[in-house]
RNA sequence: GGCCGUGUAGUUCAGUUGGUUAGAACGCUAGCCUGUCACGCUAGAGGUCGACGGUUCGAACCCGUUCACGGUCGCCA
């Protein structure tokens, strides 16, 4: 950022050498004071970084007081010329120049803050958090934030470009269970309702393709009341998009221009088209994600016919279950990896309900130590090591299920636990790739522990047209046209082709078991909108934050969200959610003597 | 909600088997210092050992409860 002021003042951290002789004012922070007596080093830190100042006692002692004065995180312009120094710091952007201070004007003064305003502090999350407007000083949350502006503003440059128009939609709009936990909010014109927060602009945007705004964007923000992660905030923000009079191709193939736009101009990185495309039984199948992370290999082999009949019973009844016996080779791990570390792993791929984890070590000599080998034949254990792809020197890692998917998400996730352990990840790659044709379904209890169909992305998704008869045979194996857009085994964003045609939307309803009444209730003001001429349709919406996160190289959520909130879902600086008195609530008709835990 | 971990100076941490006055570094304050850039040197201030209860002659340390924060699983159509 050049400097944007018209009155002699510049950016701190802009200044070089080319600006030498130039009188200049730095409004900023004290970064730093360095007092050698007779002569004053400041440090003045603003958004685009840190210029020294320095104050000679012998040019300008009438400044000399005032300058050592000068305390840490004081705020005050400073003005002077800038000139050459006489040894130069070449780790900081300004390291040739400096300016010689000629006015000093303190702003106000600071107490001691409660930890020092430096990039590489460690310091508790709770305390940062709580000071958050001092957190923020920091050179890297100040580049994160301006990171993300950089991709929003791409974003609304980029789909204006291509026709799309930003449409805001409600934030207090209607609760729809089924799915996240929505946040309600209580109004006191309408006793003992509630309108809820959106968890996504979803129904709005299917409404604005009936409406006729054929291209939409919005960079919406929504709610969910979950439990927090390292990569999950309760508020997060979506660049939301929606097209009528098209198919998955024309999504995907607006959004390549979108990612192969934002990538070169905020990171430099050239992007491929087309970005790669794999199902999701493939995905599944050969890395056990539906969101694999490209950037090693260590694939999955299925090697279930292999030990169908092994004699090790524990594989031999999960094939014959129509389960999976599915195994990774780790390159070279065989010789790295301790018995014992080996066993943290089995402990590891039983956090995903692996029911164990069975292994073959294979030393660069060639010995063979095994969890189950003595129950195998030679033979079989060749043909295990052939499937795999192993080699002296390598591990082969094995779970075995009679839930196919449990099978290889356990080990999907190993593969990526053992990729990170032995470094198998190169750095600075970006493998993006769609995954497509998820299941329409998923099985899921209902409250009362009866097994039923779930939506597996949500109910207006349209199901692959092949796939539409299987709603009367088959609708557990029925694909959607859906797709998600995966980089580096995280999802930056998904989407579908949404359901146009009443019949389907019927059918779909009625294979998720919701009654006419529930339908009605829920969904009635979408179902009497589709009469009236609805476009095939559909969008993708992705996660921002993780996207800039991405971007951001940091493995905080935290990090490019100004004013997020910590694991409870509370806000430490606001001190957020908190009581409220009893007037307000009776105005609301709320009465707080319900307790939802025991 | 389950499991695991952490909590000692403003900050980051150390603290031996439970034993005399709880330490270090950085930061802070004061003095000295004209080329520093993590300035240097000297001196100093700064502690409810998260909170409550228990065991003990004696608790930062052992036990229980609780709070806060982090991680992980459940959950996240």
């Amino acid at each position: 950022m050049r400097n944007p002021f018209k009155n002699g003042r510049v950016y701190c951290g802009s200044l070089r050498e080319e600006d030498i002789g130039k009188r200049v004012t730095v409004c900023g922070w004290v970064a730093r004071a360095r007092d050698l007596g007779g002569l004053v080093f400041v440090d003045m830190r603003d958004r685009e970084g840190i210029v020294q100042c320095v104050f000679d006692q012998t040019i300008n002692g009438g400044l000399f007081e005032k300058a050592q004065s000068l305390r840490s995180e004081y705020t005050a312009a400073i003005t002077g010329t800038v000139r050459m120094r006489s040894s130069i710091n070449d780790r900081i952007p300004t390291g040739k120049i400096e300016i010689l201070a000629e006015a000093v004007n303190i702003y106000s003064a600071s107490e001691t803050p409660p930890f020092e305003i430096l990039d590489d502090v460690s310091v508790n999350d709770a305390l940062r958090l709580k000071y958050r407007y001092l957190d923020l000083r920091r050179a890297s949350l100040q580049s994160a934030i301006a990171l993300r502006h950089r991709v929003t503003q791409i974003a609304r440059n980029y789909f204006d470009e291509q026709g799309f128009l930003d449409i805001e939609t409600p934030i207090l709009t209607k609760s729809t269970p089924e799915g996240a936990r929505d946040y309600l909010v209580p109004s006191r014109v309408h006793p003992g309702e509630f309108y809820a927060l959106p968890q996504s602009p979803q129904q709005y945007k299917q409404l604005l393709m009936l409406s006729g705004f054929d291209r939409y964007i919005q960079i919406a923000r929504c709610f969910r009341d979950e439990d927090l992660r390292y990569d999950r905030q309760p508020e997060f923000t979506q660049i939301d998009l929606e097209m009528s009079f098209v198919d998955i191709d024309d999504v995907i193939e607006v959004n390549e221009g979108f990612l192969k736009r934002v990538f070169k101009e905020v990171l430099g990185k050239d992007i491929e088209l087309p970005i790669q495309r794999m199902t999701y039984k493939e995905a599944m199948d050969r890395f056990g994600s539906d969101k694999p992370d490209l950037r090693f290999g260590m694939e999955l082999h299925e090697i279930t016919d292999i030990v169908r009949e092994c004699g090790f019973s524990v594989f031999e009844s999960a094939a014959n279950a129509g389960g999976i016996v599915t195994a990774i080779c780790a390159k070279g791990a065989g010789d790295k990896l301790s018995r014992k570390e080996v066993d943290a792993l089995g402990e590891y791929a039983k956090t995903y309900k692996a029911k164990g984890l069975a292994w073959i070590k294979l030393t660069g000599k060639g010995e063979l130590s095994s969890s189950f080998a003595k129950f195998l034949s030679t033979e079989k254990l060749e043909e295990i090591k052939k499937a795999t792809g192993a080699e002296n020197g390598d591990l082969i890692l094995c779970v075995a299920d009679s839930d196919r998917e449990l099978a290889q998400n356990a080990l999907g996730a190993l593969r990526c636990h053992v990729a990170k352990k032995l470094d198998m990840i190169p750095q600075d790659v970006y493998k993006l790739l769609w995954i497509v044709e998820f299941p329409l379904f998923e099985y899921g209890e209902d409250d009362e522990g009866n097994g039923r169909l779930y939506a597996k992305h949500h109910p207006f998704t349209a199901p692959m047209d092949e796939d539409i008869p299987l709603f009367e045979t088959k609708p557990e194996s029925m694909r959607a046209k859906a797709y998600d857009i995966v980089l580096n085994g995280t999802e930056l964003g998904g989407g579908s082709i949404r359901i146009h045609r009443s019949d389907i939307q019927q059918k779909m309803f009625s294979a998720l078991g919701f009654t006419k009444e529930d339908t009605e209730e829920r969904f009635g003001h979408m179902l009497t909108a589709f009469k009236y001429g609805a476009p095939p349709h559909g969008g993708l919406a992705y996660g921002l934050d993780r996207l800039v996160m991405w971007m951001a190289g940091t493995e905080n959520i935290r990090d490019v969200i100004a004013f997020p909130k910590v694991q409870n879902a509370s806000d430490l600086m606001m001190n957020c959610p908190s009581p409220v008195d009893d007037k307000q609530l009776r105005e609301l008709s709320i009465k707080l003597d319900v307790k939802a835990k025991e």
